[in-house]
DNA sequence: CCAATCGGATAAAACGTTTTATCACCAGTA
DNA sequence: TACTGGTGATAAAACGTTTTATCCGATTGG
């Protein structure tokens, strides 16, 4: 006899029919004021609640949205607590919407994504598929409404929201030039050249150090670019190479935790930062406010991302919504410490 | 025509009955190596994936876990890179068991919980519901598997995992201890002191660091606790008082966030770490070891706290695995370059 | 006064599975 | 021969909703 309340329990108790129950539910067909509030009081006294597969049958949706993040993707700024903030924006979007977020990290190669037909969800959120993923053809063919955040994808047809990393880029790298450095080493992360495209992000930012340059007037050396990974350790390294190119006085890098890695391997190489090298990150990390020198970055707002997005995807879901398009939300050069003058240095040695 | 295929297809094609296919699917029933490649076949061939909602609402269940999270509760450390890596083992257990995640932030107060009975969800992981929350007794009384992480829970019903929180601490404190520290400020977090209990994991950590001092036969001084937040700014602010506490020579903090802001206003009150002053701080965060100097910590396994405890939810939803016990898991202390000899400073004052 | 409209409610048919009870068949056994 | 047991397969009854078509007044319009 320990049977769970449904709805035809409720519509006995309210001697109506489990049609006028489900109505009264979802606020549909008509009713009278008088048998919505008999109904509702005896959900209320019952303690009903709504078994939600069988809606989902019935309705053939979810109410849930996916979210794809790659697991291991190389080139993305993996070890970054950058995907947590990205996520609770999501959620709590989603949760607005009454819509929950369901997580899965993928392998790029192997995974099917038939989980998405299988449970029927109203829509997916891609983070940094770049373009030569397979991921974003697999996704586009679901026929599911879907987001894509940090992609940089050509085809006009998917949906995006992307920070603008190209005016970031170009915003620090002018900062730079403006404290007179002529010489600026970039960290830009290990993928091949001919791939960078594919990483869009890092691309842009590519870009955008390119633009500052060409306005000043300064070339674009490609014995610069450092290609190691995206990561503490990679930056560390990175140290080396900066401290070996002639008449470079600042670098940087195209994340925060290289930037770190850097600025620590610069000192145990005996260089002082700024005095001797300026340093410039990207993203922004809660902890670049406080490490020794603070970090001057470019900041973005990964929360805002993530409901940018979110709110994208729910308007494609309910079919409001413009068909598709780019979202780019600003980036902003925050100065701290470890950028300074150039020629501190060279003042001292002279 | 445009009709999802479904099982009926399948069973039509192949000649059989639905019964049969369906026991294909899930290797139930008897069914013949003959029809049973027969069925095989034909499910890849026509593209067949069964539909979840639909299996979900004959089974009762939903193959889904949620893992529930403190959206802004106090006390936490809020802006750690936490849960990150707890969730990324999470999903990656729950995955091998054919399981998805389903995340949600709460509101301590106002959240009902109704969608785990709604969604049928098989099993919750709970994060950092302190013995006081209100939210444990409402999990407890859903009936549904649940495991807590870093509750500290009394009631031996429950499962739980945590960090040897007790033992870390100590570690640190022996360490400062063995340093020649006699007085040693202690961060705690700014909850009031009756109701640090309930915040077990800080709880914990105090009672390694008394156990630490008793052992050396130093006296546990209240006026060394310093209550301020459990963040960046507040660890900024304990150094003030921190260089205001007569004779003391080194700092314990329950974050490393805190331990960052610690030695950060330690430096811009002129004093240096490790010379004037040790730090010791609590996560190990991934970038403890690129601060400057590299932060000497309590080191936890996040990754595996996430993988245990979801290990040990699929064992409840299966029914085996033993009723309720609290998994412990390791601290380890990293000694890095915040902490150093007692004394260093007053041999140079003297 | 008849027809048309409308507000309020309902019966019954799905939705795509799993599962229970039953069946047909055959091989061995009494 | 009749019974038992096992193997392979199936028909049909759920599971708890939403939704379509229908119905029954009562009101309105001509």
């Amino acid at each position: 006899m320990n049977h769970e309340i449904g709805i035809v329990d409720v519509a006995k108790a309210a001697g109506v029919s489990i049609a006028t129950v489900s109505n009264v539910i979802n606020g549909k067909g008509r009713v009278s004021g008088e048998t919505r509030r008999k109904v509702e009081r005896i959900i209320a006294e019952l303690g009903y609640t709504p078994n939600l597969p069988a809606r989902h049958l019935k309705t053939n949706r979810s109410d849930l949205i996916g979210v794809v993040v790659p697991t291991m993707q190389p080139g993305r700024l993996q070890d970054n607590p950058f995907y947590w903030d990205l996520l609770a924006g999501v959620e709590e979007g989603a949760r607005d919407g009454r819509y929950h977020v369901i997580l899965t990290g993928i392998d790029e190669e192997r995974e099917t994504l038939a989980f998405v037909k299988e449970r029927r969800l109203d829509g997916l959120i891609v983070v940094g598929a770049g373009e030569g993923s397979p991921l974003v053809p697999r996704v586009a063919a679901l026929g599911v409404p879907a987001v894509f955040i940090d992609s940089y994808l050509r085809s006009p047809e998917l949906n995006q929201v992307v920070l603008d990393d190209r005016s970031g880029a170009h915003a620090a790298t002018a900062h730079l030039i403006g404290l007179g450095h002529r010489r600026i080493a970039l960290l830009t992360g290990d993928m091949p050249p001919e791939q960078l495209p594919y990483f869009g992000v890092l691309y842009e930012r590519l870009l955008g150090y390119r633009d500052a340059l060409e306005e000043a007037g300064l070339p674009y050396e490609g014995d610069l670019l450092l290609r190691l990974p995206t990561s503490l350790e990679g930056g560390f390294e990175a140290a080396r190479h900066v401290a070996a190119l002639p008449d470079v006085t600042a670098a940087f890098a195209f994340s925060d935790v290289m930037a770190m890695g850097l600025v620590k391997g610069l000192r145990e190489q005996g260089k002082r930062v700024p005095h001797d090298y300026s340093v410039v990150g990207f993203d922004n990390l809660f902890v670049s406010e406080y490490t020794a020198p603070a970090l001057t970055t470019v900041s973005q707002d990964i929360l805002a991302k993530g409901r940018v997005a979110v709110r994208m995807l729910l308007g494609q879901i309910d079919g409001v919504g413009d068909p598709a398009r780019r979202i780019v939300l600003p980036a902003e050069l925050i100065v701290r410490e470890t950028t300074g003058p150039a020629g501190a240095a060279n003042a001292r040695n002279n």
